[in-house]
DNA sequence: CTATTTTTAGAGTATATACTCTAAAAAGTC
DNA sequence: GACTTTTTAGAGTATATACTCTAAAAATAG
């Protein structure tokens, strides 16, 4: 492998790991038992590397939001769509911990990840209408499948952040388990559940029973204390 | 008003404007016309202020989330209910830009945010089961009215985040506009309307319609590029 | 008016960060 | 095997950051 793709697997395994902001350079150089000027050597800046890493995401979400063209589509595929995406959100979770700064940071990364929001929000739509087609769901206006495809879009986005904030320990090492990331998936069967056809929420019903997850927040004694 | 109050306010105001990370504390002292020495003898260190800043705000959404015990709930409730959350979400912008760097800096503020989001939970499920009483919402399980809070939550702290990632403009001086920032409650709305009952559809869709704004996301016409 | 406490200024420090520069080593080419 | 190009090491730099320390000014109390 290229020392330029090992510099973006690395950064991307450390930002994931202690956060983009905890990360310099010359920490990601160490790491790989490299030089700081070899790094620069190969990126100009740490906003490059970050672009990179980016593009990648950017490549394989846009992979998955495919509708199949040769047959129907199927509740079956929806979930594994919301599984994919929960994985690969899980793989780049970095970029989502401070979006707003990566953006200002760089001006063609906000450019790009504005029409990528975009395309993203029409693919979902696209799906919705797909459903809509074989008789999953109960057909709807178009500004109706915009707010569900934004408000998909931001239950999904923010799945991991709210994981992280309500996780007990600060240690980061103590990954969140696989278990409380599929709850999402949970969660958006949830949100979809009213708008499928009474004869298909059964089978909605039973699949997404095996995405629910409840040792999400443990002992909520304390809560009503301020 | 005192000193340390002051502190406080410059604070959250550069935090909201520049982000929490461009902000030190030596920019503080500095916009406040004071010495860092002088910063330092009211608070121990940077995360204090923030901590202090938290503070105010969970004292702020605490009182929005208040079910009225007077009198039966009622739809324009919920409304201006999600009309204060996202003022007041607006007003505190920094904390959600990157709450996982905050948490992970600062012990007390990680349990004290983790209680507040659990109350934050309960008072939302508490909301509906009031508009359940007042024949508002269709009765629903726990384990519905359970995911039906955290959605809504998901949607709403991710609101902010979401909107300043599409905003074109890498000028953080130029504010989001406060109908794009209302459109959250449009979406809200539309995430509860299936469980609505029939007879107060049409009022909820009339009520939601003046939160509705479409120039979010302006000239889409590239999103089909890579 | 004096004594004490609180508040302030401002210079200074240790550390980290993103990044540069030069020169040597390694790899590839003919 | 001479050469050219690519890759690497490593020392160094300018700047910023969070925070400390000392001493003076301002406010308060008796």
């Amino acid at each position: 492998m290229k020392t330029k793709d090992k510099i973006v697997l690395t950064s991307l395994e450390l930002f994931n790991e202690k956060g983009e902001r905890n990360v310099s350079t010359n920490h990601i150089a160490a790491h790989m038992g490299m030089s700081p000027g070899n790094l620069y050597y190969h990126f100009r800046n740490k906003s490059d590397i970050i672009y990179e890493i980016f593009k990648n995401y950017e490549l394989m979400v846009d992979s998955y939001l495919n509708v199949p063209t040769d047959r129907a589509i199927h509740i079956h595929d929806l979930i594994s769509y919301l599984d994919a995406v929960f994985n690969g959100l899980w793989a780049y979770r970095f970029i989502h911990q401070d979006l707003e700064h990566l953006l200002s940071n760089d001006k063609r990364l906000r450019e790009d990840y504005r029409y990528f929001t975009l395309r993203c929000l029409e693919g979902i739509q696209r799906i919705i209408l797909a459903m809509e087609g074989s008789q999953i769901y109960r057909p709807m206006e178009d500004q109706q499948r915009k707010s569900k495809a934004l408000n998909t879009w931001l239950i999904v986005t923010n799945w991991m952040t709210y994981l992280k904030s309500i996780h007990a320990s600060d240690d980061p090492e103590e990954a969140l388990s696989r278990k409380s990331i599929q709850h999402g998936v949970y969660l958006v069967l949830d949100y979809v559940m009213p708008y499928l056809f009474e004869d298909k929420r059964a089978l909605a019903l039973e699949l997404q029973e095996k995405y629910r997850f409840d040792g999400i927040a443990p002992n909520p004694d304390r809560a009503k204390a301020s």
